[in-house]
DNA sequence: ATAGGGTTAG
């Protein structure tokens, strides 16, 4: 039993600063007598902690035993409504602050602001900001993410500008608003150029701006900002901060260096359950479907529950390394040991799981019994293997799906047309060609890049407009005599497969992918990888030519295409051909 | 003594 209020009070909030869920509630079980410091304390633990719920019982049990809330602890419980999305009683709190004379309060009324900006709309969230007798930065803060998380991203930076002549300096986490409003609307190039300018008027980014920004390094795929970011990371000490870390993890991933991700996961010492889905989707991928269960394993051992992102990922994992039995057996086990019950999206990676391994029948199978209506991913699955396994019939049926479904994907009428031409069933492939003009869909055009310097290097199908083309093309040319002689016979079936004019002309050796691959190879610069980006699938010709050109040069090419990463080692493929 | 704004995975 504790007796002096004053020490337990302060006890629980050292326990709460340091995340110590369970010091701080022994403490405050053993105090005799509890007052509002003791309640407001023990709320806003568990809110920091990263248990609203639990924050808003403690908030009602204090109404109960009859102590009543001050200012501090409505600022303090707020954001658990704003988590938790609890407009009731966020409502409820806000008309007590009315009745008890709290509402001119900074802090209430900042967090009545962020409140309705998550709960409702702008509109609501203004209403409070303009009734406000006084406003500093942290309302201003409340005010801007009102704009950019309810899609009103040019307001946002309208009133972002405005703030300087209303006479509110912007301080760390205005820029950090800023930065995190322009990746949540997609407009990454802005928030590099926004770090730029923070860095450059002298804030320092935190573990917050790192965790906002390296997104942008993931989605442009530059392994060298991304590499940027890790170095001050690392200088200014914050690779103790778990959210930084995982966006690094998923960094690395996604621009091809998977060796990097895994070293950063492994400095991670208490992982938590983003940190290992982070690491599964990474090896899921890169078609590592082997360390993905083991992967799987290690974190039931250390005590982490799965929840439904970490099954999407074991089971894409499975689905690229072909683990068929391995599949069917973690998604048997998802709601009867797991207590998650499989969605529409576990449903398409089953599809896609029996789909790879060609087992074509069972994937339909699959999908005409889900207990909901199957997605276009699961139907985009069974056509993608289609092609692979030269089903006709389940194509036919998987692509009358997809149209409905999505009638604008102009990658579903490609499909169609390619699995048929290599039937040869020309007259139903112009029929697939019609529909698809008809409805007034054209092919996205195929196009490849990479990474050389601090340049982007862009290629599309013929590309004669790089400044080293004349190279690139002799180079080509030379390595396609070693190639054939070390057993490489072009598929002209690819020939065939191509859609539009100009491309049929073209020669096989022209794609997007074999251009930025020989000038990948002609800039080495000492490295042994080359890492290739491309916007749609990988050509299967080109699938085949680039494991050639991996054996007879002798380096590791990566190739990001739309669904996953390719290794390309001495002669071979991490996908197993399942591309 | 207790407080408001800015964060990672499909």
């Amino acid at each position: 039993m504790m007796s002096d209020a004053f020490l337990g009070n302060a006890l629980i909030h050292a326990y709460g600063k340091c995340k110590c869920v369970e010091g701080a509630r022994r403490v405050f079980d053993d105090l005799v007598v509890k007052d509002v410091v003791s309640w407001t304390s023990m709320s806003s633990c568990y809110v920091n902690c990263g248990l609203p719920r639990l924050g808003l019982a403690v908030f009602c049990e204090m109404g109960w035993n009859g102590v009543k809330p001050n200012s501090v602890t409505l600022s303090s419980i707020l954001p658990a409504c704003s988590e938790l999305k609890d407009l009731k009683s966020g409502r409820a709190i806000h008309g007590f602050a009315v009745r008890h004379g709290m509402i001119e309060n900074l802090f209430v009324c900042s967090a009545l602001v962020s409140l309705y900006a998550r709960c409702l709309s702008v509109k609501q969230a203004r209403l409070v900001f303009d009734l406000m007798p006084h406003r500093d930065v942290v309302s201003w803060n409340g005010v801007l993410t009102a704009y950019f998380t309810n899609r009103e991203y040019e307001k946002g930076l309208a009133l972002f500008s405005q703030m300087s002549s209303k006479g509110v300096k912007a301080d760390e986490a205005t820029w950090n608003a800023v930065i995190g409003g322009c990746m949540e609307n997609g407009q990454t190039e802005k928030a590099v150029e926004m770090l730029r300018k923070m860095q450059n008027l002298g804030f320092k980014p935190n573990q917050i701006t790192i965790s906002s920004f390296l997104p942008a390094c993931s989605i442009l795929e530059s392994l060298r900002m991304g590499k940027e970011v890790h170095c001050y990371v690392f200088r200014h000490w914050l690779i103790g901060d778990l959210t930084a870390m995982t966006a690094l993890v998923y960094m690395y991933a996604k621009c091809g260096d998977l060796n990097l991700s895994r070293n950063v996961f492994d400095m991670i010492c208490r992982k938590d359950v983003v940190a290992w889905n982070t690491m599964i989707i990474a090896n899921a991928m890169h078609g590592n479907g082997k360390e993905v269960l083991l992967l799987f394993e290690s974190m039931l051992q250390s005590g982490i529950k799965p929840n439904s992102v970490t099954f999407t990922g074991v089971l894409s994992g499975c689905s690229h390394s072909r683990l068929v039995e391995e599949g069917l057996q973690i998604f048997n086990s998802m709601g009867r040991d797991h207590l998650v019950e499989p969605d529409a999206n576990h449903y398409a990676c089953m599809v896609d799981v029996f789909s790879r391994a060609g087992r074509l029948h069972e994937a339909y199978e699959f999908i005409q019994r889900m207990p909901m209506e199957p997605t276009a991913s699961a139907w985009g699955a069974l056509l993608g293997a289609c092609r692979v396994y030269k089903n006709v019939e389940l194509a036919k049926i998987s692509a009358n799906k997809l149209f409905e479904i999505e009638p604008n994907n102009p990658g579903n009428y490609v499909s169609l047309f390619n699995i048929l031409v290599t039937a040869k069933l020309w007259s139903e492939a112009s029929e697939a060609r019609i529909l698809m003009k008809e409805r007034g869909i054209t092919k996205t055009p195929g196009c490849s890049w990479l990474q050389v310097g601090d340049r982007v290097h862009t290629f599309v199908v013929g590309d004669k407009n790089n400044m080293e083309s004349d190279k690139i093309y002799n180079f080509l040319d030379e390595l396609g005599e070693k190639m054939k002689s070390a057993g490489y016979k072009p598929d002209t079936d690819y020939v065939l497969q191509d859609i539009d004019q100009e491309e049929k002309a073209e020669s096989l050796c022209s794609h997007s992918e074999k251009l930025a691959v020989a000038f990948g190879i002609l800039n080495l610069n000492g490295q042994s990888s080359i890492r290739v980006f491309k916007n749609l699938r990988i050509c299967g010709d080109c699938h085949n030519a680039i494991k050639y050109v991996s054996k007879v040069v002798g380096v590791t090419i990566i190739v990001r295409d739309s669904l996953r990463f390719h290794h390309f080692r001495n002669g071979n493929c991490s996908c197993q051909d399942l591309w």
